[in-house]
RNA sequence: GCGCCUGUAGCUCAGCGGAUAGAGCACUAGCCUCCGGAGCUAGGGGCCACAGGUUCAAAUCCUGUCAGGCGCGCCA
């Protein structure tokens, strides 16, 4: 498992000690889980704990104090990597690392820089990610740009992960949405020649549609007006078809979500793709007519029921196409594919899966990840919408306003499972309230840190460059071992597909660098008068008595900064992760 | 009726087999002669929806019930 040197040096000191015990004879099995540390919630619990002597208790049929005796008994040469280790209540193995190995962690950092927290879980597998894929029938709204946000930092944290990853969107450009749009904006542009003609049932309301049709106006003229209906409509879709794809595009851009493929439902059909997708299920025996209809038989791979595909107007369902393009993805030869979908989707994973299964591939290979929907609030009242009537917040309002890092961030703060209350007033607030600035004001602290003390003529070393032996408080330790779990909550949140789980660690971390910050004084103060009688001026005893009772040294400082640099470091890592920039100020 | 998601502090949510269940907001009381107060410290506040079960160990797994959301189309 790819991690930090410290858990790297810990597991492999454990799992030398199980193997000694079962060669010896001590323990009866010879093959265990993964060895899970954690960081203890208690500081009398050590640095790292770990449960793996309660999980083997019930397979060796012994207590598990018993058993994490047998591997403390076992451990080869403890000096060299733990101060302490000591068994506690139930069985759990509470870990004091030295301290010398910790502070390697920071040259670690140094050494990795951008890449630290990466990992080697996907050995290059190529793995494809499709989201937002919205309808080009309108501008993209707030639960758009959730699943943009989701979408883009899921396909992140599976490239930080060693996968090959490609990001796709896929364009619903035919079949009747694009043709309900063409109409729509075919019944305003002819109502701007003053006819009296109806909007299409079902069809496409708000604001947009009329732009549309002035656009097409003020480009065309009456042109249209005299041109057979069918072929005005069709003229009218092309058009809005290409500003919306047009809008789209410019909308993700600001938002800073790209994409490294666009791909065309219409396509499909132009190429003979859907014909030759439906005729190997036919010769699968997976395609059946009934009732002047086609079928697929999705229900021999675990769907409720079978799924028709062609209509008995002779016309292909949406099913039909997304078979043809899900086949072509897997022939495109991905060793995973991940979509991102809006949970009101939710009922179409099984047949999603099914034909995954149809075309010979286990149904795995296609993971789902349901983005769950967004109410949009301004100062805790909901803001009503109503897409229907085309009167909703498009994404592009809310960028506009909240901006892009605030907007990413707050799609991304809640697991993408729970429904999310889009909060505008607070998104907006530049205060503690709002959490993307109290992480981004962590990394922007550190960069005031080292302009100040570069202004000051003080060096700000790297790690390698600082004596980092200087380093011996506890809240220092606290920050680094912070700091060496970063690697191992990007493998879990990518194994998971959970962004949210980085924003819990980055607002852990920024807490614990504000803590030190405001307790801990790193740069020696600026003037020249003596400050050391200043625990009179502050009435908060338990702060300002470490204050002021500790020893600045240069060797300290230099340490101190050398640490906050490797904290602003994966900061940024963190918050890339997430598509957020991490200001130098703010 | 069936399926999926969700019921954890007043509110918004983490935690999803392990130690005395956490955070932010709100509330209360404090902290700027000093590296950015967009910050910090302390405090109160919980039958983890309910009932059974599995386990050495359950907020976490299983079953059932209740509540909310979303789906259940020859729409996308």
């Amino acid at each position: 498992m790819p991690r930090d040197i410290v858990r790297d040096r810990v597991t492999s000191a454990l799992q030398d000690a199980l193997q000694q015990a079962s060669q010896k004879g001590q323990l009866t099995i010879n093959s265990w889980p993964p060895i899970a540390l954690d960081l203890p919630k208690r500081p009398e619990w050590g640095d790292l704990a770990t449960a793996i002597a309660m999980n083997l208790a019930s397979q060796e049929r012994r207590a598990p104090r018993d058993v994490a005796q047998t591997i403390l008994d076992n451990l080869d040469q403890p000096r060299a990597v733990f101060d302490h280790v000591e068994i506690a209540a139930p069985g759990f193995l509470n870990m004091t690392v030295k301290r010398d190995l910790w502070r390697n962690v920071l040259a670690q950092i140094e050494t990795e820089g951008g890449a630290y927290g990466c990992n080697d879980l996907g050995k290059g597998r190529r793995v494809l990610v499709e989201y937002v894929s919205a309808n080009p029938t309108g501008p993209m709204h707030i639960g758009h740009g959730r699943g943009a946000a989701v979408g883009d930092a899921v396909a992140n944290l599976l490239r930080a992960s060693g996968f090959d990853v490609s990001r796709e969107y896929y364009i619903n450009d035919a079949g009747r949405q694009v043709k309900l749009l063409g109409q729509s904006v075919y019944a305003r542009y002819q109502q701007r020649h003053g006819r009296t003609v109806a909007l299409p049932e079902d069809g496409y309301q708000g604001a947009y549609i009329d732009h549309l049709a002035e656009r097409l106006h003020e480009s065309l003229g009456t042109e249209l007006a005299d041109l057979p209906a069918a072929e005005a409509q069709q003229r009218c879709q092309e058009f809005a078809y290409r500003e919306m794809m047009h809008v789209i595009r410019e909308d993700l851009r600001t938002f800073r979500v790209t994409f490294d493929s666009w791909f065309s439902e219409a396509s499909l059909l132009s190429s003979g793709a859907v014909t030759a997708a439906l005729d190997e299920l036919r010769r699968r025996d997976l395609l059946f007519d009934q009732e002047g209809a086609s079928w697929f038989r999705s229900s021999s791979y675990g769907d409720e029921k079978d799924r028709v595909i062609r209509k008995q107007d002779g016309e292909y369902t949406y099913l039909a196409s997304d078979i043809a393009y899900h086949r072509d993805k897997l022939q495109r030869g991905y060793d995973q594919l991940v979509d991102v979908w809006g949970a009101d989707h939710h009922g179409y994973i099984p047949r999603m899966q099914a034909v995954v299964e149809a075309f010979g591939y286990p149904k795995d290979r296609l993971r789902v990840v349901l983005v769950q929907m967004v109410t949009l609030m301004r100062g805790g009242k909901k803001v009503e919408m109503s897409k229907r009537a085309g009167e909703f917040v498009t994404l592009r309002e809310v960028v506009d306003e909240v901006g892009a890092d605030v907007a990413k961030f707050f799609f991304l703060m809640r697991s993408s499972d729970r429904h999310l209350d889009f909060d505008l007033e607070l998104a907006k607030q530049q205060s503690a309230d709002n959490p993307v600035y109290y992480v981004q004001y962590a990394h922007a602290r550190v960069a005031s840190l080292v302009r100040v003390a570069e202004s000051r003529g003080i060096a700000v070393p790297k790690p390698s460059g600082a004596d980092l032996s200087a380093l011996v408080d506890p809240d220092e330790f606290t920050l680094i071992r912070k700091l060496s779990a970063y690697p191992s909550v990007v493998e879990h949140s990518a194994l998971a597909l959970e962004p949210h789980r980085i924003v819990f660690y980055l607002q852990e971390l920024a807490q614990l660098l504000h803590t030190f910050y405001f307790k801990h004084r790193i740069l020696p103060p600026a003037a020249e008068g003596d400050s050391t009688d200043a625990g009179q001026f502050v009435k908060d005893a338990t702060v300002a008595s470490v204050k002021h009772r500790e020893q600045l040294t240069p060797q300290v400082t230099g340490a101190r900064l050398a640490l906050m640099g490797q904290v602003a470091q994966v900061v940024r890592n963190g918050l890339g992760l997430l598509g957020v920039t991490a200001p130098e100020r703010m």
